[in-house]
DNA sequence: TCTAAGTAGATTATACATAATAACTCGATC
DNA sequence: GATCGAGTTATTATGTATAATCTACTTAGA
């Protein structure tokens, strides 16, 4: 009957979580418990554990006896979150070289080669996306460092979130920030089969920073990047195409 | 007259994980809501939410339907968490450079340079905790990506935590961990000064491993670490200073 | 400008309802 | 007799509802 029951502060989160990406609140803006609870049709306790949740995330302030407030959430903030994942991801590829049995690294080179040069339609995209998903998982759990994994798990869902909101945006638009993800992968495998860390750390940072720019220019502009006020030590990060 | 209103969640967070640090839990150990309640006394409501921010840092499991279960921690899990802090505030002080003033650095290279070579009693250990301390939390603030400092910051209540427990411990050990400590600090202030982000990373990476390596041989010993099937990546990383 | 009362909403406490898991019973089947 | 599986029960998590208390903020009044 209750067919949620025991993940209700997970549709909270997601919920919250898509409003914000949808740009539904200002900055500042309070989040009323008792508001949540309506709006998603729960009681007030996993409202709070959500903003628990969300605040670890770093997405809202909760300050003590006086609620939840959203922090800043424009590029800025986006481009940081993906600095975030390639520190994370760069390194968890480093741990990961040597975990791998050969036929794992053949299936996934063969995988990422053929994807390179296919037919590019609708499958396509579907399987891009999906081997997308896998590789970046299994790279998570073989890293070696169980913590590092979990980390990097415990921004999926804000990936995923944001990976909706864009996909509402962009619906007309062309797949252009897709073009390149197989060969990005595949310079990632090989470095992986050459016992190369930092060939494949480079690659995987490269990877993230084509895909978070991509996701930038269909969720903001790039325009509004470069004016972001970024530090240059994050602004040299920013991929030359398409900005200048 | 209520002290501790709107804040009783941390109460329990920290008393969750001080039991866990002082080796109070078994792996996989379930917590119940009601008993946790009764330890800390105080209602079931902030424990719910204790448990979901502990979920967040990752020392806790939560399963939906079945409850709380604390995850392993051991030597290997320390040392874990040592290498995701080294991560993520070596890339902190590549990010600060060129974020502070001159007079600034003047003053943190004098402090460190006279803390090096000062007398070493109570009032200096007090000291140099107080300035290892400021230096990280500065570091975190400037780095230029403020999620990265956010997630920096997500840390100091497990170290404050550790440290306290390692407090316990070692009453009657030498301080051989801070020996160097100052020195370390001095390096970090250095390649800060002279702009160059690499050698600050790397000194930064050095004094973390130290540090981290003492607590880890305070609370566990270390030739547990040794043992405790670590990973090759993370197993290089240790200090050979001790460990044959 | 300052103080004091009032208010909105967060936080906590408490009681209870519901749902899911795990342990257990017990009979059927091999 | 042993094993398997369906049903039953116990336990506990999870969700709801409501009340009590506290804090931060606002507003009236001196």
């Amino acid at each position: 009957m209750d067919v949620n029951h025991g993940n209700r502060r997970q549709g909270v989160v997601r919920f919250i979580l898509t409003q914000l990406f949808n740009g539904a609140y200002e900055t500042g803006a309070r989040l009323r418990v008792e508001h949540l609870a309506e709006e998603c049709d729960v009681s007030v306790t996993p409202v709070r554990e959500a903003l628990v949740e969300l605040a670890g995330v770093g997405v809202i302030e909760l300050r003590p006896n006086r609620g939840a407030e959203v922090r800043e959430f424009g590029p800025k903030q986006l481009w940081e979150i993906c600095h975030l994942r390639r520190i994370l991801e760069c390194e968890a590829v480093r741990g990961c070289v040597g975990h791998f049995t050969p036929t794992e690294l053949d299936e996934m080179e063969s995988v990422f080669s053929r994807l390179s040069t296919a037919e590019r339609n609708e499958a396509w995209l579907e399987e891009t996306k999906r081997h997308d998903h896998d590789l970046h998982t299994v790279i998570a759990e073989r890293c070696g460092n169980e913590r590092l994994g979990y980390e990097i798990n415990r921004y999926a869902v804000l990936y995923r979130t944001l990976r909706d909101a864009r996909d509402n945006v962009r619906s007309a638009r062309a797949n252009y920030s897709e073009m390149e993800e197989n060969n990005e992968h595949l310079a990632i495998v090989r470095g992986i089969i050459k016992n190369d860390r930092e060939a494949a750390a480079e690659a995987m940072g490269y990877h993230i920073n084509q895909a978070g720019y991509a996701l930038v220019q269909d969720l903001f502009g790039g325009r509004e990047l470069a004016e972001s006020n970024l530090d240059p030590y994050l602004a040299e990060q920013i991929p030359a195409t398409g900005l200048r």
